[in-house]
DNA sequence: GGGAAATTATTAAGATTTTATTAAGAGAGA
DNA sequence: TCTCTCTTAATAAAATCTTAATAATTTCCC
């Protein structure tokens, strides 16, 4: 399987010319034009690397960094026009793993790259391709994330986008709670969120009901009761 | 614990200088002016961390690198006065982590340093001294603040979410005394408090009811009087 | 030191508030 | 039109807080 990467960069001919130069070596590319446009890419998809531009016009390229290391690990390099030395050791602080300043050269970006792989994937057993997880599995649960599949006891069940958002999130953090804010957060970014909002409930109703699972003893969605909820372990 | 980093360069001036700047950070640094004298620190030692110098005068920092991949994977950086793509590229290639050319600022390779320990440790459980996971224990009780659990003897018993705050905090506080008042405050962040107020006395008790605490001789919540509760040591 | 008086803590039960579930239907978007 | 999402309102469940009575501990005055 090639190692998945995504690209943001707001200059469409730099971000062009990366797809090529890592698609010549077999990597997917994820390519955007705009923060916004990436952050559904990156609560939806398993990567394994990101490029991410500074100058973007909507998020910068430190928050957008940060986002990413709110739930995940994997390498991110920062792009930027400028060389500034405080810019550098802010990017490198706040989560990313390498920093390179425009113009590149693309051999360069194309070896770091590889090393950032190779730190991620192969000197560090969990990541590797083989326990790679695009399917989650949890009892006589199975996701193909990619596929957007769900199985249960091996009959397929058909789940709305959201409600599949929901199942994916609780199975990622399998044994911890999760609360209704940070589901909320995580399907929807950023936007407002108030306790009386109810359509995480909805949903986890709709949920429970076509995984056939009763309140009182529940198989799979428990509800940590002023927490949140969340599949045991 | 203090990570362990090994410099070789056979500039003396510059080697002492990175010794400076990572003493600084506390880290345990192992500076050699030649590769020989290297190789058998890095036979020997369980480092984090190595920073190499490619122009040294018997071994060059490439076969150094090469001679470390053999049996360790922990992050390299290496260091040169050629600002060559090849050279970077090679040096990439041949299992570095970074590459940075002389002459460098300080403050952007000890954030290189962090990036990469950061990558090497924190990123992956595996290499961590110490283990990622929210959990405190004392004596047969186990909380696991993630997954809002708690265990007694073994057996998980079910707190509402006040008393799971008030025994984490407790337990926090290990062997010091916390008063209502504090932990009223934690709970309920700058409240009103008044000592009439009887609610933190109460989930006590449902806690210690459900720890099956005695008063007379309490195994866990203490009650110093007039001043507030505590769990020994 | 002994013994009220004052202070502080515990207990228990039930009212109140908070939080979660349910169900049905309106609204948006394909 | 159909599915999905979200809202509303009613209901249910659980946790929290209050009250008041009781118990324990300290204070302090003789």
């Amino acid at each position: 399987m090639p190692s998945k990467i995504l690209v943001v960069d707001d200059e469409a001919e730099i971000a062009d010319l990366i797809e090529v130069y890592l698609n010549n070596e077999n990597y997917k590319v994820f390519k955007f034009y705009s923060a916004k446009s990436a952050l559904e890419c990156i609560n939806t998809t398993v990567l394994d690397l990101a490029i991410l531009d500074v100058m973007l016009p909507d998020i910068n390229g430190f928050t957008l960094c940060q986002k990413i290391r709110e739930n995940h690990t994997y390498p991110v390099i920062i792009l930027t026009a400028k060389d500034g030395e405080i810019d550098k050791i802010n990017g490198l602080t706040l989560g990313a793993d390498d920093y390179i300043t425009k113009p590149f050269r693309p051999l360069e970006l194309i070896a770091r790259v590889k090393s950032q792989l190779r730190r991620y994937k192969q000197y560090n057993p969990s990541h590797s391709p083989y326990e790679k997880k695009d399917i989650i599995a949890h009892a006589d649960l199975e996701m193909d994330v990619n596929a957007h599949k769900c199985l249960l006891g091996g009959r397929p069940i058909t789940l709305t986008p959201t409600e599949f958002s929901i199942l994916r999130i609780l199975l990622e953090n399998k044994g911890n709670v999760v609360s209704a804010e940070k589901l909320f957060h995580q399907i929807w970014q950023d936007e407002y969120y108030s306790k009386a909002n109810n359509t995480i409930t909805a949903h986890i109703r709709h949920l429970r009901e076509k995984l056939n699972d009763t309140l009182d003893n529940p198989k799979y969605i428990k509800t940590i009761w002023g927490v949140g909820y969340k599949i045991e372990t």
